[in-house]
DNA sequence: ATGCCGGGTACGACCCGA
C-alpha cells in the first residue's frame, strides 16, 4: 500500500496539478493540507471519479484538510482533541481495513508558528502539545499507524539547505526541537530517515529562486507507529511535481507498506 | 529580516504562509 502527504496550497488553484498526480500515480491513499476550502466546496466528485472515497475537514480562506482513499473509511475523525475553544481545522483521520487488518492514517496540518513574538507561536506549541497526548492514545492501540502532514518543523540543521539562516525560526528553534523530540520519542520513526541520510527536502518557498537553486528544507514527515514501521518498504519524495506548471510550494512524500 | 511569490477574499488591497 502507498500512503502520501501532500500540502497542496488550496485546492481550487491546485485541482489540475492534483489531478494530474493522482492519474500519474494512483496512490492508495493521500493526505491533503492546506485544502483552503469549506467541505461543501470541495471539488469530492473529481476524485471519486478517479476511484477515491473523500473525507475532508475544511475551513473557509485558510487551512483544512482531507483524505483521499482507494479504500473505504471504517472510522473518521475530525479535529485535534484538548481545547475546544480551537476552531482551526488541521486534523483528519481515517481508519482502514486491509487483508493485514487494520490501518490507522492521520493527516495533520501543524501550525507555522510565525512570528515567535505572536499568539502564533505558543498556539504551535499548545497544538504541539495536544498532539503529544493524542498520540498516546493511539500507540497504546499497537497497530499500524501512520502520522503524517505538513509538520512545519526541521528536524535537524542537515534538513534545511541554509541552517543558520532558519535557527530562531518557528520551524527551527528549541521549544519547537523539544516537542517534536518528546513526539519521536513516544515510539515513532521518521519514515523518510529509517531509508536515507541524504537531504530530502519538501518544501521550496516560490520566492528568490528557492527551487532552482534548490534552497530548500524539509518539513512534510510519515511518522511511524511500531507496527507502522516494521512495514515499511520504502519512501519516494515527488520532487519533479515541483517543476510542473502551477505547482504547490510543497511536493508529496510517500510511504510504501507491506500492508 | 522581511514580504521579492502565490493563494485567499473579493474586486482593492490586505491577510497568510514558511
Amino acid at each position: 500500500m502507498r500512503i502520501a502527504t501532500w500540502n497542496i496550497n488550496g485546492i481550487k488553484a491546485r485541482l489540475p496539478v492534483v489531478l494530474q498526480w493522482l492519474e500519474q500515480q494512483k496512490p492508495d491513499i493521500v493526505c491533503l493540507q492546506e485544502i483552503k476550502s469549506l467541505d461543501e466546496n470541495f471539488p469530492r466528485e473529481e476524485f471519486e471519479s478517479l476511484g477515491y472515497n473523500v473525507e475532508t475537514h475544511g475551513q473557509k480562506s485558510w487551512n483544512g484538510v482531507a483524505i483521499l482513499s482507494k479504500l473505504p473509511f471504517d472510522e473518521v475523525h475530525r479535529g485535534l482533541p484538548g481545547d475546544d475553544g480551537d476552531e482551526q481545522a488541521r486534523l483528519i483521520e481515517g481508519v482502514f481495513s486491509t487483508d493485514n487488518g487494520p490501518v490507522r492514517v492521520c493527516c495533520i496540518y501543524l501550525p507555522n508558528g510565525n512570528p515567535v513574538d505572536s499568539e502564533k507561536f505558543p498556539y504551535k506549541l499548545g497544538w504541539m502539545e495536544r498532539l503529544i497526548a493524542f498520540v498516546q492514545t493511539r500507540l497504546a492501540l499497537e497497530e499500524p499507524f501512520v502520522l503524517l502532514g505538513d509538520f512545519n518543523l526541521i528536524p535537524t540543521g542537515h534538513d534545511c539547505h541554509d541552517p543558520e539562516a532558519w535557527w530562531g525560526d518557528a520551524l527551527f528553534r528549541e521549544e519547537s526541537l523539544e516537542r517534536w523530540r518528546t513526539l519521536s520519542a513516544l515510539g515513532l520513526t521518521d519514515a523518510v530517515r529509517a531509508v536515507t541520510d541524504a537531504p530530502a527536502y519538501t518544501y521550496w518557498d516560490f520566492q528568490s529562486g528557492a527551487w532552482r537553486r534548490d534552497n530548500g528544507i524539509r518539513i512534510d514527515h510519515l511518522m511511524l507507529s511500531p507496527q507502522a514501521a516494521d512495514r515499511l518498504q520504502g519512501v519516494t519524495i515527488h520532487r519533479d511535481v515541483r517543476g510542473w506548471d502551477k505547482p504547490s510550494d510543497h511536493v508529496a512524500v510517500e510511504g510504501q507498506f507491506g500492508f
